[in-house]
DNA sequence: GTCAGTGCAAACTTTTTGCAACTAC
DNA sequence: GTAGTTGCAAAAAGTTTGCACTGAC
């Protein structure tokens, strides 16, 4: 599906939403809407508040992109990380199933897509519970901080060995 | 293992690992240590912190927490999640692997064991990746709150026939 | 016209930091 | 003795809240 496609389908699903639950049709909420739909991959609420100050010259206030994003959460058009110290969101809507590998170093966070997993996690019977999604995330040491370690350790021995 | 052998144990551990890395063996750290292992499932730094006071009746300030928290987690004494709005830990010794159910209406926390999901994430093959530890949170509701909310439907339908 | 939604600033919560006092080594 | 640690308070970072104003319905 196209980027616009998309666009349009997700403005259309957050419509029906608003509707349902006797919410507002604001300009505000449909361009952070949009916004999050341009994003690829993870951003935070400061991230798509600068990139709606810059990128698309919108100017909303944090309070609102918080009221909006709890909404878009609840309409299942964006899903919640809190990896790190601050929460991280991304668009959920058309986007394959897939984990997160988050290197405990540098923090970088990559996707993980795997089909057995994702099979494994979503056939597990739960008892007396009522799925709605889930994340899993891998923690360690990506190549380059592996790397990096390396180096230092080998750096420390000579230390020693002075 | 009985609970007194693993805090002997741990303790041991921690000596380890703070020899092996230059760090003084204060007594705050092996208090704080000794509270976190007598602690079944999660706490965040205020609970760990009013428990130290009230039962173990050590007094430690919260920086101290949060400095000795991070030489835990280094040395795999202690693990950290992010479920909720403050940072949840829990201790990791002797502890059977397990993923986490989390009611996304009442925030109650559920332990769930599963050794074929276990296995199936720890069989993947990563790449350029180096494992350390992985967190599998399940969202949705909870036995309780699904009983609510099919009550909350009842009621609103009756409001609307009125 | 009404009330939900917005922007702003203040408040609040959790975590980090700077610094003087303390103590493990 | 001297550096690593601690406690305290202040600061920082992220999020929520109160309130007057605005605009969707």
């Amino acid at each position: 599906m196209e980027t616009q496609n998309v666009k349009d389908t997700v403005r259309q699903i957050f419509t029906e939403y608003l509707n349902a639950n006797g919410h507002r049709k604001t300009p505000e909420r449909y361009a952070i809407l949009d916004t999050i739909y341009s994003i690829d991959g993870h951003f935070d609420i400061d991230s798509l508040y600068s990139q709606m100050m810059d990128q698309e010259n919108f100017r909303v206030s944090r309070a609102t992109l918080y009221n909006t994003i709890i909404l878009l959460i609840n309409a299942h058009l964006v899903i919640k990380h809190q990896f790190g110290n601050s929460s991280q969101y991304e668009k959920s809507y058309n986007r394959d199933t897939h984990h997160h590998l988050i290197c405990t170093q540098c923090g970088k966070v990559t996707e993980l897509k795997n089909d057995v997993l994702q099979t494994a996690i979503e056939s597990t019977k739960l008892n007396r519970f009522h799925l709605s999604h889930y994340s899993l995330y891998i923690y360690g040491l990506c190549a380059k901080c592996v790397r990096v370690n390396k180096k230092k350790k080998t750096s420390n021995n000579n230390k020693k060995e002075k």
